[in-house]
DNA sequence: ATGTGC
């Protein structure tokens, strides 16, 4: 990226002062380096971002930042919807509410090397994975409205869990607002067979070994010790999402002119908040969060199955469960003031700091679990959110390591199969729905995740907990 | 990300 209109704003942050259409200057928080190799599109797409109506305080990008769809990945925004505030599906992404979610399994990771090959086995059959898997439930219209209207509730409430697990998810397992009747009919045909499904790309569900603590406080708070093993799986609303997504993104390009919103690009489609479209995308956009949900709570459920079988001593218990793709409506002090703000997240971790209402008790006093998935060769880390008088963008981290190559070029450099062996040489059993999959997630293709995490932690945006290293990979 | 394009 052209670097010569960023300013240092503080440590690993950087700022971009508005000109022409901007209504607010631009943050970007990374060190210097990560900055520099920055697609010039980030700043772009930025650029556009900090123009449109009713944005507050600056249009944000993690260290992960990269090219998205109208708005960068690693993005994160808040409208004021009393001023005209906007709500963008762009700025949602395509995979509403893809997030991760880590448990605790409560064994030893050496537990888990006696038995690697049988475990990752048998989790590959029993996870559906890959594009159109489909999974043990197939829901009647009834019954997939419940489930896009109670998310996590709805699946605990069948059995796919305990009603612990639901302290431990955002928004308390269900976001509020759903409102199944504005999704549409092709959205929930396409997502009847497949809640309980990992899907493709860069989902993924991990068995991980905690290899390094760096917040003793915190990691005793969220129950890890070097050397646990947790599980992690990374995943999304598959079909029912994307179709959401791409309904609204169509129906805003049209509606934003009649609102007299001029777009620099015809991927940030986007309306007022206080329309009847963006009133309809903010109810349909809640229930694809909760089939986000329902959906890593089915696969919870399937994933203490397998351990319940094959590994009896391990108790699955549910550290946290966050969504990278979102916009909620959150209360944030701006100048001293509280505004009720619909913040954008894409490719971005909310990461509240201690005492914020939404934590369970017992991480109160240590913030938010904010998980930052790695790659299948790389580490993981397990943050915490850090609050304080000074609320970095929103309250939000980074998501992840952030692509640096495309799936194309991905494919061109690397063998699926020969990735798989590499890794199996260092101790990680890999399972993927395709080779290509493979080739496309190659490790070498993503940005280096230790210090994307250094960057965030430099910045202020969270502080980081532990450090986890794969064993079992099952790839979408 | 995605019944991998509309």
């Amino acid at each position: 990226m052209e670097t010569g209109r960023y300013t240092a704003a503080g440590p690993d942050a950087w700022r971009r002062e508005p000109t022409g259409a901007m209504r607010v200057p631009i943050i970007i928080y990374a060190d210097r380096e990560q900055l520099r190799a920055m697609d010039d599109k980030v700043d772009e797409q930025l650029e556009h971002v900090a123009g449109l109506p009713g944005i507050v305080n600056a249009a944000y990008a993690m260290p992960d930042a990269h090219w998205g769809y109208g708005f960068p990945i690693g993005g994160v925004a808040a409208f004021d919807a009393d001023a005209g505030g906007v709500v963008s599906a762009g700025g949602v992404g395509f995979d509403i509410s893809c997030g991760v979610r880590t448990m605790l399994t409560g064994v030893h990771a050496d537990e888990i090397r006696s038995r690697q090959r049988l475990l990752a086995d048998r989790l590959a059959r029993e996870i559906p994975a890959g594009v159109g898997s489909r999974g043990f439930l197939h829901l009647k219209p009834r019954e997939l409205d419940e489930m896009l209207a109670g998310g996590a509730r709805w699946a605990v409430g069948r059995g796919y869990g305990v009603k612990r697990d639901l302290e431990r998810i955002e928004e308390r397992g269900c976001m509020a607002g759903a409102e199944p009747e504005w999704v549409s009919e092709r959205a929930k045909k396409r997502q009847q067979d497949e809640v309980g499904t990992l899907g493709s790309g860069n989902h993924y569900l991990e068995v991980q070994e905690v290899v390094e603590i760096f917040a003793a406080d915190a990691a005793r708070a969220f129950g890890l010790r070097c050397g646990d093993a947790v599980v992690t799986l990374h995943c999304g609303s598959r079909g029912l999402g994307h179709q959401i997504g791409t309904e609204f993104l169509r129906e805003m390009a049209t509606a934003a002119g009649r609102h007299g919103i001029v777009l620099p690009d015809r991927e940030l489609a986007c309306v007022p908040v206080q329309s009847e479209t963006g009133r309809r995308y903010l109810g349909a956009m809640a229930a694809a969060v909760n089939c986000a949900l329902a959906n890593r709570q089915v696969l919870t459920h399937l994933v203490r199955g397998v351990f319940a079988e094959l590994l009896p001593a391990a108790e699955p218990d549910l550290l946290y469960d966050v969504s990278h793709n979102t916009c909620k409506k959150e209360t944030h002090l701006v100048d001293g003031h509280e505004r009720q703000l619909h913040v954008h997240r894409k490719g971005a971790t909310r990461s509240f700091g201690p005492k914020h209402s939404s934590l369970p008790p017992e991480l109160h006093d240590h913030g938010q679990p904010v998980l930052i998935g790695g790659t299948m060769g790389t580490s993981s880390y397990i943050l915490a959110g850090l609050g304080g008088p000074v609320e970095r963008a929103f309250s939000s981290a980074c998501h992840g390591a952030g692509r640096t190559m495309s799936r194309r070029q991905a494919c061109k450099r690397w063998r699926g199969r020969a990735v798989m062996d590499e890794l199996e040489r260092r101790g990680i059993i890999v399972r993927g729905a395709s080779f290509k999959g493979l080739a496309e997630e190659a490790p070498g293709a993503y940005k280096d995740i230790d210090g994307v995490v250094a960057a965030a932690e430099t910045a202020g945006l969270a502080r980081r907990v532990a450090r986890v290293t794969p064993l079992i990979c099952i790839k979408g």
